[in-house]
DNA sequence: CAATAAAACTTGTATGTTGCAAATTTAATT
DNA sequence: AATTAAATTTGCAACATACAAGTTTTATTG
């Protein structure tokens, strides 16, 4: 009964779900994309485009669009970066900084509601656990490597 | 440390990855909608079109077309039912039971890389934690209602 | 039993997403 | 000053997605 592999292909099954039409927040509507760009530029500390395309796994070109997409919903800023003018960086506008915290209340209130499902000690357990795949999907080479929590290598890759 | 919507975000960011360029068995290349569709004809038994899009919580129009590519690539077989002639039902073709099993192993051998980053106990902790997750998400009413594990109701539904 | 309604899919079409290749702008090197 | 490289944007061309409308087959109803 407990086989991985079925479990994962549910749990991921539910989160494409959960993301099909995330987050409408006073007149815009946000696609589960849209909502983890905000939330990146949100916590991180005015992150370059590249920074943020590569932390969230996206094609830079892809990227590029859905940045000017946020532009014009008057969600979020680019200013070039002052020490090298290539670069743009990102920022929440006043505007933008509402409807994250908006998504943020939103999703821990249905985070909420899930775990209201489970005794205080199954989620502390969840909780936990999560936690650990993160830490354990973060190791592996195979996948997600984009993908960083808080720290990880920041030396030179390849070889 | 333990925000709740930050574990998930990173999470489902995560799985988002996972899935992006999702398994190539033997010149062929499948998309992780398409994977998902595989594992559910797979283990479903025998699933009609609707049954299978309300499962994966796709748009039945979408999921039609989803079902033509893989009919054309020649791993889903569609017949109609004896008993009803609308509907179409689904099968995997010896080929597509093949990629089944393939991806099956690529998925398993990927998640078994990640759990050996990761103590017995804590294996088995992370297994027992995503059991409770998903059935804490079955429940919601808020998220995931189309998809269902093994049993959920099977009363009419509407009021 | 014929007409009407409904169910299960499919197709038309319009809009959005994605990513490779090529262009643009600015910085670093030689 | 010329060449190379980095960060980002734009030109496509292929795909995905979903609403509305159409097709085929089954139920219902008078």
């Amino acid at each position: 009964m407990t086989n991985k592999r079925e479990l994962f292909q549910i749990m991921t099954r539910r989160f494409g779900l959960l993301g099909k039409n995330c987050c409408s927040v006073g007149g815009y509507d946000l696609s589960a994309a849209q909502s983890h760009i905000l939330y990146e530029i949100d916590r991180g500390r005015s992150p370059s485009m590249q920074q943020a395309a590569d932390t969230l796994g996206t094609d830079i070109t892809t990227f590029s669009r859905q940045i000017q997409s946020l532009v014009r919903m008057g969600l979020v800023e680019k200013s070039p970066a002052p020490s090298d003018r290539r670069i743009s960086l990102l920022s929440l506008t006043t505007a933008g900084k509402f409807v994250a915290a908006s998504i943020d209340k939103q999703m821990n209130s249905y985070l909420d509601e899930v775990f209201s499902y489970l005794t205080p000690f199954e989620r502390e357990t969840v909780l936990r656990s999560i936690e650990l795949l993160n830490g354990a999907m973060a190791q592996s080479s195979r996948c997600c490597a984009p993908v960083r929590d808080e720290a990880e290598d920041h030396s030179g890759n390849e070889s």
